[in-house]
Parts: C-alpha cells; sequence; structure tokens
DNA sequence: AGTCAATAGTTAGCTAACTATCTATTTGTG
DNA sequence: CACAAATAGATAGTTAGCTAACTATTGACT
C-alpha cells in the first residue's frame, strides 16, 4: 500500500464533485413538473435578469461554453419561452428576450428554487455558508491560474 | 422583470458546479503525463486503499454508478495496472487489486494530487477550509433527504 | 479601400456520466 | 428444498457537456 497522508474521503475538491451533480439531479428533479431542467431554467432567469442578452454572454454566466448553449435556445425557442432577435448593431449577434411566457414560467420557478435553496442549506449558519462561498470563490480562482 | 431577493450569482450550489468541473478538467490536465485520469487515477487510490474491493463500493467511493465504472476497470486493467479476480466466496463478484505497475503509477501520482490540492487550496487558512467542508457535508445531507 | 485577425454562433463528432434492462448468482422464506 | 426477491456486474441507448472546425460578420491596420 502506498504510503502518504494525503486523503480523498476528506477532500474538498472531491466534495464539489458530489455536491454538483446530486443539487443537478436534485433541481432537475423539481423541475421536472415545469417542463424545465436546471439548465433552461437558468438559462430564463438571466434572460430575465440582462432583459436583453446575447448567446455568449449568457454561455458565460450558465458556466457553459458557446456549442452547449446552441440545443438550450434552441429547446427555449421552441417552447416559445424565448424570442430570438438579430442583433441591429451587430449581425452576428442573436438577443435574447423572455416572451410573457417565459416570464411566468420563470415566476412560477422561483419560489421552488427559494425553497431547494433553503432546504439545502438549512441548519447552516450565515456566517459559515459565507466563510464556504468566500472558500470556493478563492479555489476557483486558485484553479483557473494555473 | 421577475421581482426576487434570490440571487444565482452568490449561489453556493451554483459555485459547486463551475467549481467542480473547472477543477476535473485540471486535475485531468495535470495526471495526462501518467496515462491516467481524474476517474482512473481515483480509482487506483481507492482500490490500493482497500487492497482488495468489489465494483460496487469502489463505483460508491468514486460517487459514479456501476455501469459508469465498467469502463473504467477496462482501461485499468487494459493498462495492467489492476488484476481482476473472481471472489472464491460470491461468484458474482470480481475483487480488484493493484499490480506492481498499478502501484507504481498511483505513487507516482500522488504527489502530484498534493500539489494540486495545496495549489488550490493556496492562502486559505485551515479553519475555513475546515467551516467549508462541514458546510458541504451537512449540505450533501440535506440534499440526499428530499 | 483591402486584407487579415478576431468574434458570434453553428455543426459534427467525442466523452463520461446516466437510466433501464439483462444475466448470473446468492439469500431468504414458505 | 424450491422458488421469489435481492444483488453484482454488463450491455444498450440517452444525455449534457466538451473540442475542433466551419460560416458570417466585424474591426483594425496598412
Amino acid at each position: 500500500m502506498a504510503t502518504t497522508q494525503f486523503d480523498l474521503d476528506s477532500c474538498l475538491l472531491c466534495m464539489t464533485a458530489r455536491s454538483s451533480k446530486l443539487f443537478a439531479k436534485k433541481f432537475n428533479l423539481a423541475l421536472q413538473p415545469f417542463g424545465l431542467t436546471k439548465s433552461t431554467w437558468t438559462a430564463i432567469y438571466y434572460i430575465d435578469k440582462h432583459e436583453q442578452i446575447n448567446q455568449k454572454t449568457l454561455a458565460e454566466l450558465l458556466g457553459i461554453k458557446g456549442p452547449s448553449l446552441v440545443k438550450i435556445i434552441a429547446q427555449l425557442q421552441l417552447a416559445q419561452l424565448i424570442k430570438v432577435t438579430p442583433s441591429p448593431v451587430d449581425k452576428r449577434e442573436r438577443l435574447l428576450t423572455l416572451t410573457p411566457a417565459g416570464l411566468t414560467r420563470l415566476t412560477d420557478g422561483l419560489p421552488l428554487a427559494e425553497k431547494f435553496q433553503q432546504q439545502v442549506t438549512h441548519g447552516i449558519t450565515q456566517a459559515d455558508l459565507d466563510i464556504a462561498a468566500t472558500v470556493m470563490t478563492q479555489m476557483l480562482e486558485n484553479a483557473e491560474q494555473f
């Protein structure tokens, strides 16, 4: 057996993988009745927040790459939750806005997202949550550098 | 625009997704010279740690499902880093052990994993890391329940 | 003005995970 | 003991992300 102090079981990095997978699964499940997924719901959340947004910016906000967004946009467009208009300023861009139906769907989903977050963070003090967020932010910054 | 206090940007749940993706990418990159991936390296780590382990237990430790492990096992077996023997006790089980080459590969990769972890957690106090780990553990427990 | 590099988005094809379903074996119960 | 339920692992097919390579457009620099 290899001798080392290194212990994967107590590894924060491993925990993030586990967490993100589990959270995504549960959140997707919760959104299923709305006909949305974590990705599509988060997309309309950010489209609404920015009123008007292009795909590149949205992809960055969602933490995915451009090509991954294409299918999400197509789904939302098919469901008539968003409207896609060519930018008058830059013909390469497509500007995304919510349709009234899209806004309704977002609004319906919001309490669910809030409830989800509350359930997940139940029993944890705000102070500890803040520290955890700071730690995660720092780790992300560190990892991005190398 | 939907009116809400809810803010995805400051959302710990979203950060875990970003983190796990980035960490996996960087760690995979670091392991590339060894001909291993995050999954295969973590697998041999746990196989070594348990001396002898079946696929079900290993999958749980890796945080993946049985079918996902099958290909990883095949790769490790092909690279002659592990040995697969049918369990004498239960003919359904296959017991996994490291070959000498597997142990060498694990040992070679260990300093790299340690260094990786140090780099990512650089500039964060141990106290804060502990709190973050506790917070993550609690969130995982909470999420598992519903 | 003309060309060349950069940018927004798309398409095609890959990967690593997943679920559902299958076989072989084991366990537990009438 | 026999048979039903559970368990270990494999297979097939799906998914959500990725990279690489493409088109169309824009911007920058002679």
